[in-house]
DNA sequence: CTTGCCCCTCACATTGATGTCAGGTTTTAG
DNA sequence: CTAAAACCTGACATCAATGTGAGGGGCAAG
């Protein structure tokens, strides 16, 4: 398939499946006038990598870590990388619950009935009264 | 205290100090020569900044919740924003738990002692072989 | 052939929190 | 008094994925 299908079908822009080319985590073949062709399994390819651009992943770790998830093949820097992105997830995971304990909290006070609220007129009637 | 002494405290860079002033997520009292100083609180405040900062929220939110967080005073905007943002951030954690199984499998497969390991050698001794 | 659509490369813009540097003033310690 | 340390403003740099626009081919249908 060409970009401009493979774009549709995973749901990412033409522009950033070319960035992922230049970036080595997207391999295509090239008809004869310079146009990318993709195989079927390109779909699937794009969803592991939005899946870990997701999460905070960098391209480059990306890059690092997609050999390993194709041929099972690792070495001792794919294995460091695959711990720290793993630890840095729940790090990040742990900032997102904390802050949304947090947000809740706020939540309970911002709709707490008995609690005074701010008026929702028209900001010149608030200003001028 | 001084900014310097914020600083050190609050485990934030006297640069994003000033940032949040320039934000308007924290308020300091002038001296004469111009030097902020800050009231104990500001500790906390700062605090909850970062927080919110490690959440993903923008210095823009963050500025539109904190009088809500002070006060209790909410208006129609910010009970909007809070619910925005919490959704936000469960959509976040769900990605990253996505994330964060897909790199498990990959562990598994890296770590699988029966799977074929790259070889540690000098990387000449690689590419030379 | 022409029209229209998809593709190509190159390159600059964006966003947002933070780093960093420059040049100057204030405070503090000796 | 003087030197060091801390502070001030202002401005430019950074990173990374993506948007966007220019200028130019390729290909199919009419």
């Amino acid at each position: 398939m060409r970009i401009g299908e493979l774009a549709e079908r995973s749901g990412v822009s033409v522009r950033s499946l070319r960035y992922y080319e230049e970036q080595e985590l997207l391999q295509s073949e090239r008809s004869s006038s310079g146009q990318r062709h993709y195989a079927e399994h390109a779909v699937e390819r794009v969803g592991l990598i939005q899946l870990l651009f997701a999460a905070g992943l960098s391209s480059k770790t990306i890059q690092a870590l997609i050999p390993c998830t194709i041929t099972g093949v690792s070495t001792d820097e794919t294995k460091a990388l695959l711990l720290a992105e793993r630890d840095r997830i729940d790090r990040q995971m742990a900032d997102l619950a904390a802050a949304r304990a947090r947000l809740d909290e706020i939540v309970d006070i911002a709709f707490d009935p008995t609690l005074p609220c701010a008026h929702q007129d028209s900001p010149e009637k608030v200003s001028a009264a």
